[in-house]
DNA sequence: GTGGTCTAGACCACA
DNA sequence: GTGGTCTAGACCACA
């Protein structure tokens, strides 16, 4: 089952945090159409928010079509985000990984790294 | 000059997107020592915001160390953070550069490419 | 300003009621782009509902694309759903509060009426 | 036999539209003294929900007087809203569907419609 | 002052 | 038990 991380310091709202995971493990395939998410009362064990503001972010996701909520049920995925070249086994997967153990090699902390992606990926590859 | 973007979809806070985009400039080297930020009123043109939220972030970053305040003359910066491989001239950004071309080819949408991304980072490389 | 009136009775949940009677006011063109709803304290007023409530059906007319709120301003029609031809002054509201006026004078109640206008809407005027 | 639709996003509590529905088929006529509910096995067929909804339901009606349910045989109609005016062969019904294809001619949809009839028959025809 | 987030908790609809 | 609604109120971001 998908595990949420709150990460309070982060400067996104919670209840957005859920859903920004949420839409990620729908992109790697982590989650698809049918899974069930976890119920608001097993997220507020696994992260100490409150259920409302669980409650709150599956009902974002709902309006935008990922999931269903069914009372009594539980809240399921109904539509998949998943390109089929982006699991974790894919060549791209593997390729970056390789990248990213020369960067960790050449001394790049996280936050560097980080920075780096972001200003290549915002730059769209358009100087190669 | 450092351009700022708001975002007001994304869930983050408007001074706290100034601080993550002004970091990552130091990151880069988008920034260095010395360089002057932008002027309060400079960024409301940009951005369309109150100029009481740039003030906010400014005196975020001037608490941790990284812009100074002077009266009258203006903000700037007092420390880097970057890391010499991290320049989009480094051979690091290349190979990225490269690998983000063969995943555009593959057809990956920028969401996918995040989502990949961030799943291969988050993962620390652990299984290469 | 546009008036919202909350009947407990009806069934139909409160924030939904807010939202559907704002997409009345748009649909018959008493709201237009530009146009400032209420603000949650002013429904308060009006509604003795709470704050949250009408914040929540802001909140999903904002995800249906039709408003937007701005912190520290208020929350603005984005949207029109107005048709010309159904303005209180067009030939066909003429003509239905002419048929209106019969079927009063018929004896028929309100609830009659509901009911019979349901039935030939809902037919499609297949039978014509 | 009548035939209940559930649309789970209008805002209506599922139970609270089997009423309206009922009612509804009451003012038309097309439930009379006499006739049998569906069986909540048979609307459970129809319209995916729980049996114990179904019964709700019928309580309902019950507390208004307007069925019975007879133990092992099921639930019957006991009372008419009908209003002979308001049968689907009635002048008004006819007039209303001529109006009906008119404003269909003239380019409205659906939700045009409602949003015109609503606004004319919550003025009670005041302005003819 | 205005909208947005979050909490705590009551209560309801539904299965 | 599960999701959904609503309230009351604290606190924050923003203008």
């Amino acid at each position: 089952m998908i595990q949420f991380r709150i990460d309070r310091r982060s400067g996104v709202s919670t209840y957005m945090q859920i859903v920004q995971q949420t839409r990620q493990a729908l992109r790697t395939g982590l989650l698809v159409p049918g899974d069930k998410l976890p119920t608001s009362r097993e997220v507020v064990e696994m992260t100490q928010i409150n259920p409302n503001t669980v409650l709150k972010a599956y009902r974002h996701l709902e309006m935008e079509g990922l999931v269903q909520g069914r009372a009594g049920s539980g809240t399921y995925v109904t539509r998949s985000l998943h390109h089929p070249d982006v699991g974790p086994d894919s060549p791209l997967a593997d390729e970056l990984r390789r990248w990213l153990t020369r960067a960790q090699a050449a001394g790049l902390e996280r936050a560097d790294i980080d920075a780096l992606v972001k200003s290549v990926l915002d730059d769209g590859g358009r100087t190669t």
